[in-house]
DNA sequence: CGATTATAATAGCATTACTATCATATAAGG
DNA sequence: CCTTATATGATAGTAATGCTATTATAATCG
């Protein structure tokens, strides 16, 4: 199988983890460590214990651990952009490729893994968890200015401009697909851990659920 | 006027700060404070330097700043639902609540402080920029039994079953309440920092523009 | 007035988020 | 094959953070 490597914007890291085998390893345990601690009690010195390297070596690759964090969602819009191309790229009647994109963001994350050194699973969880701490924080507008959102962004425009295909005179395109795709993580939260703020029950059928209640609201919203 | 005071779950606190000088001098520069420098940056060694105070004392009302916070949103959604019940007590038709709820959520929190010890613009700033990080926690579910989101259940609650009463049938008033609420927050956040992501422009209108939008996906959906 | 309780003052500690330096291993180029 | 640049490892150090503990003093309540 041919080996997927995402160009990801530079400011994202100081060194390329993808191109050398310390990197591969600090994106491959960061995710696993991150999963598992949650991301405030995640810290470079953990990490390099658990790769048998050291906290100056981790420094050399990222600039500090919200950057890390950057890239790793970085990666994971890169990653639904590619599958959201490659599922819509038959399709001309944006109405069937905005009903691909919920399925994709409504989905349940479960794969053999396409990429040795990324688990996409955990990847999911660390992005429903942990998203929000991206842009949540006093140097937005700096990240903003480095293009370290530009993987959201672009995702968000392109779905955005199918429901202006779909429906021209509709005012707030950006608004309904960012509230859908930040939508789309908190309620597979809720499910888990507030249920009473959501309806989706956890068991097999959360994210058949989750698709029909995101699909329901984008259709009614730009019929 | 009659001084208004909420009554806050117990776990919020240690020492009721509402009841003593210290304690409300803590709350009201520490929302100062994480308006000023952002949740991460603030600290409660800084806190008890801006009201000559001691790190110690204020251990004696929270028992960290995780907490602090939750007890600041709490407050917040007390506020909330005690002028959302002011608002549509004298209504009849759900439709009109809802509409009611959707100005509160929507308008911009500007007022001549009704509280002494509590500038609420500056809450608001905090809501908008911080609520997430109450609950995107590895003690989630923990500060979940301890009822710290109780406001935000309740609140939630209370506008759902409207949903229901206009709609009897509709399958998800949870997650759509759920959804406006924290859609509400992240459109102001993003029209601020990340305005590719919205339709909202900044200016005098983005709280009308904010209404507008929410009202037509609650209205379309449970139409 | 005496006893409790609240606060202040101070110290201390483990952890975090870095930065700096130097030695060694490795790989790449001539 | 030798040289040189580069990547990593080892080790140290620092300021700030998030606490806990102890003791002294001030306020207040019966």
């Amino acid at each position: 199988m041919a080996t997927l490597i995402f160009k990801l914007n530079d400011h994202l890291y100081l060194r390329d983890p993808q191109h050398t085998s310390l990197g591969q390893k600090i994106i491959q345990v960061s995710v696993e460590l991150i999963d598992r601690l949650g991301f405030e009690q995640f810290t470079f010195k953990k990490l390099a214990d658990e790769i048998g390297s050291t906290e100056a070596s981790v420094y050399r690759y990222f600039e500090n651990k919200h950057r890390l964090l950057h890239y790793l969602i970085a990666w994971y819009w890169s990653w639904m952009e590619y599958r959201i191309d490659l599922l819509t790229s038959a399709m001309k009647d944006p109405k069937e490729k905005l009903k691909a994109f919920i399925n994709l963001i409504a989905e349940e994350k479960k794969y053999d893994s396409q990429f040795e050194f990324l688990d996409e699973e955990a990847l999911y969880r660390i992005v429903v968890a942990e998203l929000d701490k991206t842009y949540l924080t006093k140097w937005v507008d700096d990240d903003n200015k480095d293009g370290l959102f530009g993987g959201f962004k672009s995702l968000c425009k392109k779905i955005a401009g199918w429901v202006t295909e779909l429906k021209p005179d509709y005012p707030y395109p950006n608004s309904l697909v960012s509230t859908l795709l930040l939508a789309s993580n908190q309620q597979v939260f809720f499910a888990e851990h507030l249920p009473s703020l959501t309806n989706m029950k956890k068991n097999e059928t959360t994210h058949a659920q989750l698709g029909h209640f995101l699909e329901n609201v984008l259709f009614n919203v730009i019929k």
